[in-house]
DNA sequence: CAATTGAGGAGT
DNA sequence: CTCCTCAATTGT
C-alpha cells in the first residue's frame, strides 16, 4: 500500500505534524497524487486541505510508529499540480526544525502566490472547496484565418474592413481592436464564421505594460521590455573583467564544478563590479545546463536591476518581489514552474520558487538585515541557500562591500567557504576620501546648526559647479520630538514605549511604530508650561533647514532641487522610482533621505555624500550596533564619485573617536574587526556563540512577566537536560522596545557554542509546551538583533 | 434534574 | 481549526 505524509493547511500547533493517509489507486479527480500536491483528506468529521510531503510504499508489517492501520483513511483527491518536489518537502521539514516554526508555515513558503485551494463553510455544516482567486488569465487574440488572403468585405461592412486592414500589420488582441474601433464583437463573429479570422485564447503575462503585438521587440531597457524577445534577442555587451573579477569568476566556476555546495564570498568594494561577476557566473551556469537564483534586498530590486539581468539573459528571467501584484507574482511563479525561466531574480522568498536544476544561488548585499524574515518561519536566506546548495551541489555566491561578520568568520573556519577580494573599483577610480566631522567640537564652538561648517562648505563647492550631493539622515531615534523645557516631559505613544515624532505638516505627533496620531499640544500636558521645544531632526526639518541654507548660498531663485526620500514620500506605488528620476534629471541637486538611499544608487555626478548623524545607530542598545554603523558608512560612501568625477564623504558624529567610525573613515575593516571581535568574544555574541531569542508578548503586563519567568525556568531545565557545556539561558528581561503597539514584550536569550545544535535542544521543549491564551511566544533562532 | 458554559482532547 | 465530551455551575 502507498502511504502519504500530509501536512494539514491548518495553522494550529496541535495539528502541526505529518498525518498518514493511504494513496488510493483510483484517485478521484483528474490530478495525480504526488509529492507537493494540495490534497483534500477526510479529517475528523469534515474534510481538510493538506500538502503531500512524502509518498512511500509500505509493507503491512512496518507501519509508522505504532499507528493503527485501521485508522488510516484514503486521500479524497488531489486538488492541484505539485507545488514543490521532494527537495522542497525536505527543505520545509528542515526549516521547521531549525527555526522551530510550524511545519504548515514552512510548507506554505513553497505554494504559489495568490493562494491555494481551501475549504470554506457553506451552510449547515457543508464545506466546499474554494479555488484561489488569483490564477491564469487569457487574452483573446485575433489571427488571420484560412480565408484571410483575398477577402473583400461588403461595401457597407466598415468595421470588417477596418479589422482586416488592421490585421494585415500583424496579430492583434480583441481588446486592442475594441480600443481602436469600438464594438467589434459582431463583426468579429461574422469574420470568424467566414474563416477570415480565428479567435485564439492565449495566456497573458501580467506586469508587462503592452505586449508588443506589432512592434518588433525592443532591446531590453527596463521593466516594460520583457515580452518575447524571441530569436532576435541580443545580449548586452560583456565588458572585460578586471583581474579581481576574473579571479572571483574562476573561484565561482570551480566551486560550481565541484558540485559540493561550496560558498564563495565576493568581498568587493562598492563599484568593484560584483554584478558583472554574477552575470558571467550565471552565464557559465546556464551554459552547463543549470539555472540560477539571484537574491537581492527588497529595496534594491529596482527596474534597473532587473533590466541588467534581462539585458543579458532576455526573457528567461523571472522576477519575484513583494511590490508586484498577486497576479503578476502568480504569472512569474507559473513561468518558473513551466521550466521556461532559467534565471530568477527576487527577494528572499525567491528561494522557494519551483526553479529546477539550480546550479548557482547568488545573494547580493549579503550583510543586509532584510534576508532575515521577521515572522515565522524566521529563516535567514543565506543559511537556507547554503543548506539547499549542500543538498543539490549548487554553488552559493555571497556578495558585499561589507560582508557580515558571520560570513567572514565562516570563511576563516570552514574549508567549503572561499573568500575572494575585489580591492579596486572596476573603473580604476579611487574610493572617495571620508572626513569625520566632530559635532561635539562644532557644538562647543557655538554652532547649533545640524550642518557643520565643513559640510556647508562642501555643499557650496560641489553644488556650485553643478554636481550632486546625497545626504543621509538616520531616522531611527533621531526624528524630532517635543520636550517641555520646564518639566522635561516628552509626549510618548500610549501603546508603544517610544516618544512620538513631531511632523511639521499638519502639526501632528505620530508614533512610527503603530501609526497613532494626535494634534501636537501647544502647552505641556504635564505642567502647563508653554515652553515646548522641538528637538531632533526629522527629514522634513532637515529639508527646511537645508532649503534655507541653499537659498542663502545660491539665491532664492537658484532652484537647486531637494529630493526627499523617506517613508512618507515613497509610500505611493512607483514613488521611489519617480523621485530618483527627478534627482537624476536635475543638474545640481541634493538627495536627502533615510537608510533607503544608502545602497544601490548609482549616479555619475554625485560628488558629495554627507552623513548628517552617524551615531544614532551606534547608540542603539544592540550587539550589532557597531557593525551596522561601520557598514552604513562604507555603503553610503560608495555612492560618491562613481564615475570620472572624484567624490568625497563627510560623516558628522558626536562620537568621532568610536572605533567603527574611525575604521570606516579609513576603509579599514581590519581595524574595525580588531576592535569588535574581542568584544563579541568577551560578551558572548555571534560569531562566537549561537543565540536564540525567545520573545514573549501580550496585552497584560503581569501575565507576560509571569509567562516569561516560567518559560525561563523551563528553558533552563531543558538546556540542563541536553547536557550542554557552554550553554546559558539569560534571565527573562523586558525587551529594549518594552512596549510596542500596545503589547508588552519580554525576552529570554539562550546561547550555545557554535558547533552545537541549538534547535535540537529547544525543539522538544517547545513541541511539548502548550500555548497560553493571552500570552504569545515566538522563538527567533540566530536573531538579527535583540531589540 | 435539565440547561448552560468552559476546559480539554482528538483528529491519520 | 472544529467538533465532541465531560464536569462544574446555574436555573427551575
Amino acid at each position: 500500500m502507498k502511504l502519504a505524509s500530509i501536512i494539514l493547511d491548518i495553522p494550529t500547533q496541535a495539528l502541526d505534524a505529518p498525518y498518514t493517509y493511504a494513496v488510493p489507486d483510483d484517485a478521484g479527480g483528474d490530478q495525480p497524487i504526488e509529492v507537493g500536491c494540495a490534497v483534500v483528506v477526510p479529517f475528523g468529521h469534515r474534510q481538510a486541505v493538506g500538502f503531500v510531503i512524502g509518498i512511500e510504499e509500505r509493507i503491512a508489517e512496518e507501519w509508522p510508529d505504532g499507528l493503527d492501520p485501521s485508522k488510516i483513511k484514503p486521500i479524497a483527491r488531489a486538488v492541484s499540480r505539485p507545488y514543490f518536489d521532494e527537495e522542497g518537502a525536505a527543505c520545509a521539514q528542515w526549516l521547521s526544525e531549525r527555526y522551530l516554526a510550524p511545519l504548515s508555515s514552512c510548507v506554505r513558503l513553497f505554494t504559489p502566490p495568490g493562494g491555494v485551494p481551501r475549504m470554506v463553510r457553506a451552510n449547515a455544516g457543508y464545506w466546499r472547496l474554494e479555488e484561489p482567486a488569483v490564477g491564469e488569465v487569457d487574452d483573446r487574440w485575433v489571427v488571420p484565418g484560412p480565408a484571410f488572403d483575398g477577402f473583400e468585405p461588403r461595401k457597407n461592412a466598415v468595421k470588417q474592413a477596418s479589422i482586416v486592414a488592421a490585421l494585415r500589420a500583424g496579430e492583434l488582441r480583441v481588446a486592442e481592436l475594441v480600443a481602436e474601433f469600438g464594438a467589434v464583437s459582431v463583426a468579429l463573429k461574422t469574420l470568424e464564421g467566414k474563416g477570415v479570422v480565428r479567435i485564439e485564447r492565449r495566456r497573458r503575462m501580467r506586469g508587462f505594460a503592452v505586449p508588443p503585438a506589432r512592434r518588433p521587440p525592443e532591446p531590453a531597457d527596463g521593466a516594460e521590455s520583457a515580452q518575447p524577445a524571441g530569436p532576435s534577442f541580443i545580449p548586452s555587451r560583456k565588458p572585460p573583467l578586471t583581474e579581481g573579477q576574473a579571479e572571483a569568476l574562476a573561484a565561482i566556476d570551480a566551486a560550481r564544478a565541484r558540485e559540493t555546495g561550496e560558498v564563495v564570498l565576493v568581498d568587493g568594494v562598492t563599484g568593484s563590479g560584483k554584478t558583472e561577476v554574477y552575470l558571467q557566473a550565471i552565464e557559465a551556469a546556464l551554459a552547463a545546463g543549470h539555472t540560477a537564483c539571484v537574491l537581492v534586498p527588497e529595496i534594491s530590486l529596482t527596474p534597473q536591476t532587473v533590466a541588467r539581468f534581462r539585458g543579458r539573459f532576455g526573457d528567461t528571467v523571472a522576477v519575484m518581489h513583494s511590490r508586484m501584484s498577486a497576479g503578476e507574482r502568480f504569472d512569474q511563479w507559473d513561468f518558473i514552474r513551466s521550466g521556461a525561466a532559467r534565471v530568477v531574480v527576487g527577494a528572499r522568498s525567491a528561494l522557494f520558487t519551483p526553479l529546477r536544476d539550480v546550479g548557482l544561488i547568488v545573494i547580493d548585499e549579503e550583510h543586509e538585515g532584510s534576508y532575515k524574515q521577521d515572522s515565522a518561519p524566521r529563516y535567514h536566506a543565506r543559511d537556507v541557500a547554503v543548506w539547499m546548495a549542500r543538498r543539490s551541489g549548487a554553488a552559493v555566491v555571497l556578495g558585499s562591500a561589507t560582508p557580515s561578520i558571520e560570513a567572514l568568520y565562516a570563511c576563516s573556519q570552514d574549508p567549503a567557504w572561499h573568500h575572494v577580494v575585489l580591492p579596486e573599483r572596476a573603473n580604476g577610480r579611487p574610493l572617495p576620501a571620508i572626513q569625520v566631522v566632530d559635532m561635539a567640537k562644532e557644538f562647543g564652538g557655538g554652532s547649533r546648526s545640524m550642518f557643520s561648517h565643513a559640510l556647508v562648505c562642501a555643499l557650496a563647492e560641489e553644488l556650485g559647479v553643478g554636481h550632486k550631493a546625497v545626504l543621509l539622515l538616520n531616522q531611527r531615534g533621531f526624528a524630532s520630538f517635543l520636550l517641555c523645557r520646564e518639566c522635561g516631559f516628552v509626549p510618548e505613544c500610549p501603546s508603544c514605549s517610544t516618544s512620538l515624532t513631531f511632523h511639521e505638516r499638519g502639526n501632528f505627533l505620530i508614533c512610527h511604530h503603530c501609526g497613532y496620531r494626535e494634534v501636537a499640544p501647544s502647552v505641556c500636558p504635564e505642567c502647563g508650561s508653554p515652553y515646548l521645544k522641538k528637538f531632533g531632526a526629522g527629514t522634513q526639518r532637515v529639508e527646511a533647514e537645508l532649503r534655507v541654507l541653499l537659498d542663502g548660498m545660491f539665491g532664492t531663485d537658484s532652484g537647486v532641487p531637494i529630493v526627499r526620500m523617506d517613508a512618507d514620500t515613497t509610500s505611493g506605488k512607483g514613488a521611489h522610482q519617480r523621485l530618483l528620476e527627478e534627482f537624476a534629471a536635475a543638474d545640481a541637486a541634493v538627495l536627502l533621505g533615510t537608510q533607503m538611499i544608502a545602497k544601490g544608487l548609482d549616479f555619475e555626478d554625485v560628488t558629495l555624500v554627507g552623513v548628517v548623524n552617524a551615531d544614532t545607530i551606534l547608540k542603539l542598545p544592540d550587539y550589532r550596533a557597531a557593525e551596522r554603523t561601520f557598514d552604513l558608512i562604507e555603503q553610503v560612501a560608495g555612492r560618491a564619485g562613481r564615475a570620472e568625477l572624484p567624490g568625497r564623504v563627510l560623516v558628522q558624529t558626536y562620537e568621532a573617536d568610536a572605533a567603527p567610525i574611525r575604521a570606516a573613515a579609513r576603509y579599514d575593516r581590519a581595524l574595525f574587526l580588531r576592535d569588535e571581535l574581542p568584544k563579541r568574544r568577551l560578551m558572548g555574541y555571534p560569531p562566537y556563540v549561537r543565540m536564540a531569542n525567545v520573545l514573549v508578548w501580550g496585552k497584560d503586563e503581569p501575565s507576560v512577566r509571569l509567562a516569561a519567568c516560567s518559560l525561563h525556568d523551563g528553558l533552563a531545565s531543558a538546556v540542563r537536560d541536553f547536557g550542554g557545556d557552554g550553554w546559558s539561558v539569560l534571565p527573562a528581561t523586558p525587551c529594549v522596545l518594552a512596549k510596542l503597539r500596545g503589547t508588552y514584550r519580554w525576552h529570554i536569550v539562550v546561547k550555545c557554542p557554535v558547533e552545537d545544535d541549538l534547535s535540537r535542544a529547544l525543539l522538544p521543549f517547545f513541541r511539548k509546551r502548550k500555548p497560553e491564551r493571552d500570552v504569545n511566544v515566538a522563538v527567533d533562532i540566530d536573531p538579527d538583533d535583540l531589540l
